[in-house]
DNA sequence: CAAAAATTTCACTATTGCTAAATTCAATGT
DNA sequence: ACATTGAATTTAGCAATAGTGAAATTTTTG
């Protein structure tokens, strides 16, 4: 317990420092000093160095400000910190067949499993073959792909669209969707999530 | 200047009441009560409910040992709301040119402007094309992608791949990477990032 | 090297995050 | 219908610190 509360102690420090790094990060990348930054974000010089130095920590308001100010989203500040990759290779032959849902449908994970901010899949599609009568959706992210060959159906929001080879679409995971074979062949598409779904 | 100064105090509030409805549902999707969640959190019972109702914001401290204790990570809350999709498509004749860095690579933007957490690209590099000499980053995300013809060359964090067809690839931003045509015909692949960057 | 610009430090106060206890509300059992 | 229990909300108040503005220090520029 003690040794438990010792590690979550040093990740909340760890998470905390990051914040004020990455705004440091942000607001050098936008060539601002401090005071034009304090003009935009209507905060002091001082605080905004000491936050960048996580030497306090800002209120959510300030934070908002902040990020206002250097034109970029909230959430970037919290995304985990990176780490040396390994492992970021799959191989054709080393795909993994994923389990199926509906019939009719094969999906190949295409990505490493070190990665969990995107997800690449490949889809084949059997005439007749759907993700489902009933649209879905995932509690956050995005999604999007191409058609590398055939015709996908794909149904977003309620509406519906036909896309052949070389046609793309991107859309937020939070709205309703579901996608089938829309041609009398296959479906070859490639399909990508963020965040990782599986 | 009044107008506007209203209006982003507006979108202030939206916000802040955002965070606290999501914390709530989250609770409630883990179907845990307010009791239950101040002894995983070490917070009171009477604070979380005040930030559920956006009676109170929380500083940054509280706010991650309540996503601790949800299990979910911080960035969730500050996640745009969802909104109806419209212009989720592109045609393949629609692909946007984009601009080109080094020669030798024609990179062709597959992506609506419509999504912002997601991107893809379709490159072409010629033989002897590169996207640089110099490895580079980007301070957040993520980048993913797959290989359509030809090989790519693709250095992350000082190590070097080369990938043919239907071989993937995915990888932190911020690691610094390179890539570059491998063969002695042109590389056809599919490079995806989140977030968007064009 | 001097001056200007940028950042950090400092002393202090206004603000409010957060608590514990009281109160209210909702659900359940008799 | 009433009593009890569990869950959520409200309340009063204080300890902590976010945030300020000015001075000091450091860095950059010419």
């Amino acid at each position: 317990m003690s040794a438990e509360t010792k590690g979550v102690s040093d990740l909340k420090e760890k998470s905390e420092s990051l914040v004020g790094a990455r705004l440091r990060m942000r607001r050098l990348a936008r060539r601002l000093t401090l005071q034009e930054l304090a003009e935009k974000s209507g905060l002091s010089v001082g605080l905004l160095s000491q936050i960048e130095r996580g030497m306090t920590t800002p209120s959510l308001r300030s934070l908002r400000q902040i990020s206002t100010a250097l034109e970029m989203p909230l959430g970037w500040l919290f995304e985990p910190a990176p780490h040396p990759s390994d492992d970021l290779i799959v191989r054709a032959e080393n795909r993994r067949k994923m389990d199926l849902g509906p019939g009719a449908m094969v999906k190949e994970l295409m990505s490493p499993d070190s990665v969990l901010d995107i997800q690449i899949i490949r889809i084949v599609i059997q005439p007749g073959g759907t993700s489902g009568d009933k649209p879905y959706n995932n509690p956050i992210g995005a999604k999007c792909g191409t058609i590398i060959s055939g015709q996908l159906g794909l149904e977003v929001s309620g509406k519906e669209y036909v896309l052949k080879a070389g046609d793309s679409f991107a859309f937020r995971a939070e709205n309703m969707h579901r996608f089938w074979c829309a041609g009398d062949e296959p479906v070859d598409l490639i399909w990508v999530v963020t965040p990782a779904l599986y």
